[in-house]
DNA sequence: TGTCCTTTGAAGATC
DNA sequence: GATCTTCAAAGGACA
């Protein structure tokens, strides 16, 4: 029924449950004109069946009218071109209210083919050059030439493709052309194929694979100037001059995530008075937020390790039996990373909002939140989680100095014994150690650094520096290694080739599904992309990938394939 | 009871 | 330096 309403609605009803933010209708309409938030999000889990049928359908619409979408669709999306950062303060909530009020295709309010809430994504209509810079640019990272798509040459046919496939993939992007797969008809048969022949929605939960930020991470590395631009790390924890930041907004319009609510003009409220100049250093042990962090809170009792025993009874134990003992010690946990810390945070309300139970189904969603997500906001669980690294990196600093210091003194004791024992008559050999120097003190030498946001090189080693932009954009495929993702990027891939190969004899690049014409502008791509635009072979050697497509059966992207 | 799933990110290991 | 692997959380599912 929620589906329903939201198709009946169309934009214009987007911007009343929007409530406030009237100035989003124009973005309301991207990916379809039905984006009104469904209030029936219960309905979520009885909607996931729906959603095969809904890309059916959603596919035929689309692709019959593909070439009406450029005119349908509001033009100033392309305005936000030119202000990314006004975009996502702008466009973010509403989608995130959308995510599961307001679902873009009836029926299922995760289904979000493509990202249509990412600002990094999709923000104009269909540009043929447009698209082309897109898929030019996205198309190396894809470029797996079908010999090099499995390493592993026991394997006789990509459907066997291992955990080692040195496939370079754009990480976690949903591929430009994935709509290609997911809307073509050309490969599907009308009628409700099994989600796992949709490469980008998730067999279980239905969710469609969300595109990676890759383009997203040149955003957190925000510059030091830029620094200035986002709300203070914790500010965001604390309610601002009174503001209840998890209050529900007037008029009974219940945000999904009211984490999330915190709007543009809270966000500038609390920026305005961040300054990298301001970040006060962590207090190491001092938790700075209201969220629990065992990993700040917790190794306190689980991270100390006992005071190094100098007793001749410990010294005096083989190396075996102190190896054992170090097993036996509390075993440290890792610091929890961003998205770790986001995901703590939003489970419960995600849990809440759906009758998802199954962690790996919310974590997905979450992992979609997560995309979602402004870098703003990311950037405050980024700078929540550097420091908890920060603390986690004193401790583990401390812990080894206290390790070192332990094992040479043990050392020394049993060398002590030892030559106790084989020269009586010799003089004792005493192994001294050097001293400790005062300033290697880990928390002083290191949290110094990193504790000041100021630095342009402290602000480079967070999570959000450049240089882990190019990193991530790089990313292995070994984060999703998964079969079923290897199955779906091969068959991206080769619908990619496939269709690129068909568009090029048809002259009809410019012309995708509704949904490949969303491609990233230039104005939100990553600045690494255009900075340094990747070496690929012009020559796309959709011969070679043709085949495998036609060859392999689409099943081979389901679970059970391999 | 233990492992898997599923996500992202960081650290360490490996090449 | 690039790449790969492991592990943080979570809890249901499953062997």
């Amino acid at each position: 029924s929620g589906g329903g309403s939201g198709s009946s609605a169309g934009a214009a009803g987007g911007g009343d449950d929007l409530g406030a933010n009237d100035e989003l209708i124009p973005f309301q309409d991207e990916g379809g004109e039905e984006q009104e938030p469904s209030s029936d999000s219960a309905s979520a889990q009885r909607d996931l069946d729906e959603v095969k049928s809904s890309l059916v359908n959603e596919s035929e619409n689309q692709s019959s009218s593909s070439d009406s979408e450029a005119e349908r669709r509001p033009q100033p999306a392309r305005d936000t071109f030119q202000k990314p950062r006004d975009y996502f303060a702008e466009v973010r909530r509403p989608q995130d209210s959308a995510f599961f009020k307001g679902p873009p295709y009836p029926g299922y309010p995760f289904l979000m083919i493509p990202d249509l809430s990412s600002p990094y994504l999709s923000n104009g209509p269909l540009s043929p050059g447009g698209a082309r810079t897109y898929l030019q640019m996205k198309w190396p990272l894809l470029d797996v030439p079908s010999s090099a798509t499995v390493k592993d040459t026991r394997s006789p046919s990509p459907a066997h493709l291992s955990n080692k496939v040195p496939v370079v993939q754009h990480p976690h992007h949903m591929h430009p052309l994935t709509p290609l797969i997911t809307y073509s008809n050309d490969h599907f048969s009308p009628g409700s194929p099994p989600t796992h022949l949709s490469p980008d929605i998730d067999p279980k939960t239905g969710i469609p694979r969300p595109p990676h930020p890759s383009e997203l991470s040149p955003y957190y590395p925000l510059s030091p100037g830029a620094v200035g631009q986002i709300p203070h790390p914790l500010g965001w924890l604390v309610p601002q001059q009174g503001q209840p930041m998890y209050s529900l907004p007037p008029g009974g319009f219940r945000h999904p995530y009211p984490a999330l609510a915190m709007n543009a003009s809270m966000s500038s409220l609390v920026s305005s008075r961040f300054s990298p100049h301001m970040v006060a250093p962590a207090h190491p042990g001092l938790p700075t937020s209201g969220i629990p962090h065992p990993a700040i809170v917790s190794p306190i009792v689980k991270q100390e390790p006992a005071p190094p025993s100098l007793s001749p009874a410990v010294s005096a134990k083989s190396p075996v039996t102190v190896k054992k003992e170090e097993e036996k010690k509390p075993h440290v946990k890792k610091p929890l990373n961003a998205f770790m810390l986001y995901m703590k945070e939003m489970r419960a309300k995600v849990v809440a909002e759906c009758t998802l139970k199954e962690s790996a189904a919310i974590n997905q969603i979450l992992g979609r939140k997560w995309h979602n997500l402004s870098r703003e906001e990311q950037a405050k669980y980024y700078e929540l989680a550097r420091k908890e690294r920060q603390l986690h990196s004193g401790k583990k600093k401390k812990r080894k100095r206290e390790k070192q210091l332990s094992q040479t003194q043990s050392q020394q004791q049993v060398q002590e014994a030892e030559g106790a024992l084989a020269s009586k008559s010799k003089k004792p050999c005493v192994q001294y150690l050097p001293p400790e120097k005062p300033c290697d003190s880990p928390a002083s030498s290191h949290g110094s650094m990193l504790d000041s946001p100021a630095t342009p090189s402290a602000a480079l080693a967070s999570p959000a520096a450049p240089a882990a932009t190019h990193s991530e954009q790089a990313q292995p495929l070994s984060l999703t290694t998964k079969p079923e993702t290897r199955a779906q990027l091969a068959l991206h891939s080769a619908a990619f080739l496939s269709a690129k190969a068909a568009a090029s004899s048809s002259g009809q690049m410019g012309s995708q599904p509704p949904l490949l014409s969303r491609p990233l502008p230039l104005g939100s791509m990553p600045t690494a992309l255009l900075a340094s635009p990747p070496s690929f072979p012009t020559t796309l050697h959709a011969h070679q990938a043709l085949p495998v497509l036609q060859a392999q059966p689409l099943s081979l992207v389901t679970k059970s394939a391999h």
